[in-house]
DNA sequence: CGGTTGCTTGAGATCCATCAATAGGAGTGG
DNA sequence: CCACTCCTATTGATGGATCTCAAGCAACCG
């Protein structure tokens, strides 16, 4: 689906015809990784920005003692950098989940689509808003979250985004993350990440086989993190700045 | 020091005399409001940006279960919100610290900033850069890092974005956080930060007596929590996006 | 098949939270 | 100026959540 981005947009803008067809314009050159690739490594800089057509790719750092954190993951139709600024060197790393297909958008191609529409430039700003969003809730959950809200919270989050782009079956997806990856995700270790999924398992909460996750019961596990979806900004009423142009 | 903005903004592009007057004429209305209050509470609407005239201020989420987390603390000369877009509510609150006055910008008018000049327009994606990027290095923090490291990491953080705008004397530094509040901070108790911090007294690193900050060793603090600057992006390369602008 | 990777389980250790009590300041009103 | 209150800092004791180490197992793959 490489239309993930137009749909997730939509939820940020009204866009016309025209809209659409630059943005589609946009999403080029198209390049693949393998999965477990690099995609861009911390220190180095940057030439485009990652937007996600297929697959799965995360933002992770690495520290000193040896640990890992990953930061945000990303799914089809996210942009992995904001689209108005491309930073001297990358203070992390950008590596690819699954194999990934991403297009390459150049700087000044994006910056063009958002001059040329008040309704692009408002999508983007709308999407920009949330990725920072989710990064602001993730650290609500590192900070004051017990391990089993954490993860249930995240898998809640995961559902919302997915279902923003069609990558939903009903309460299923693809989840294509290892313990050890949920772990550094989470804050966790990879050995507690797996008791806490026998624990959601036995109540019966989820099912999660073979990188299938069903949810059995969205609306207990949403209780039980506490997830409140509103974060994620999906009524698109923002305004954005300049040119004059206010709240449609 | 109203000019604080202007400080830190130099820093992330090279600015005009004329830049800097409309940078000035930005800062408007000024308002104040008093230690503890709510300069804007979640689920509002946002009718403007705050912008840092003087004083702290931390935007923060209550959680169900009665918890806190401080997700950022802004000093003089921080935009607490992405220029371009004000959201339809805030998923977070903005509260004062200390007495704070700070200017409540128009979304149109930093638009129309924005636009008028790309060495603002630079200067200002550039904020947005250094402040997501500080966000993401507290989750690095809260999911990965003992809790004496984000100590340390916090104190060696704070010390380098209040040297950025003069707020530095020398290793010392006001610091109006109270131990709960480090604690909200943290992700940690305040017991135990109160801990921690002595620790780093006996140990001969810091000394801290009516919010009143002194570092005594920099260079071991950093070490210690494997802090780095660089993430804060202070040499200046980053390229922005729109109207055939290029680098520098 | 042998090797690799990820999942599972157990046991013990540790970091940090929680609870509880005391003490110091800062403000407030009488 | 004193009594009172509130908030913050401090200290001790205890418990629990989560980590680490270690081992076994299942699935996949060249």
């Amino acid at each position: 689906m490489d239309d993930a981005f137009l749909r997730k947009l939509r939820h940020g803008a009204g866009l016309t015809d025209e809209d659409e067809r630059v943005l589609q314009d946009l999403a080029k050159p198209v390049r693949t990784v393998n999965a477990h690739a690099d995609i861009a490594i911390e220190g180095s800089e940057p030439h485009h920005l990652p937007l996600i057509l297929e697959g799965w790719a995360y933002r992770y750092k690495l520290l000193d003692n040896g640990k890992r954190q990953i930061i945000s993951v990303f799914v089809p139709g996210d942009l992995c950098q904001p689209f108005g600024v491309v930073p001297q060197f990358l203070d992390y790393s950008l590596a690819a989940l699954t194999p990934v297909t991403f297009a390459a958008i150049k700087l000044n191609a994006i910056g063009a689509a958002a001059t040329s529409s008040p309704h692009i430039r408002k999508a983007l700003w709308w999407d920009l808003l949330v990725t920072s969003t989710v990064e602001r809730e993730r650290i609500v959950s590192l900070g004051r979250r017990t391990a089993s809200e954490r993860l249930a919270h995240l898998l809640c989050e995961l559902w919302a985004r997915l279902n923003l782009v069609g990558l939903t079956d009903n309460a299923a997806y693809d989840l294509p993350l290892t313990q050890i990856e949920l772990g550094d995700l989470l804050g966790l270790s990879s050995v507690h990440v797996n008791r806490l999924l026998q624990e959601l398992r036995k109540a019966g909460l989820i099912s999660l086989r073979g990188r299938r996750l069903v949810i059995h019961d969205l609306k207990e596990m949403r209780e039980l993190s506490f997830f409140d979806d509103s974060y994620l900004q999906l009524q698109d009423h923002s305004r954005i700045a300049g040119s004059g142009f206010r709240r449609q």
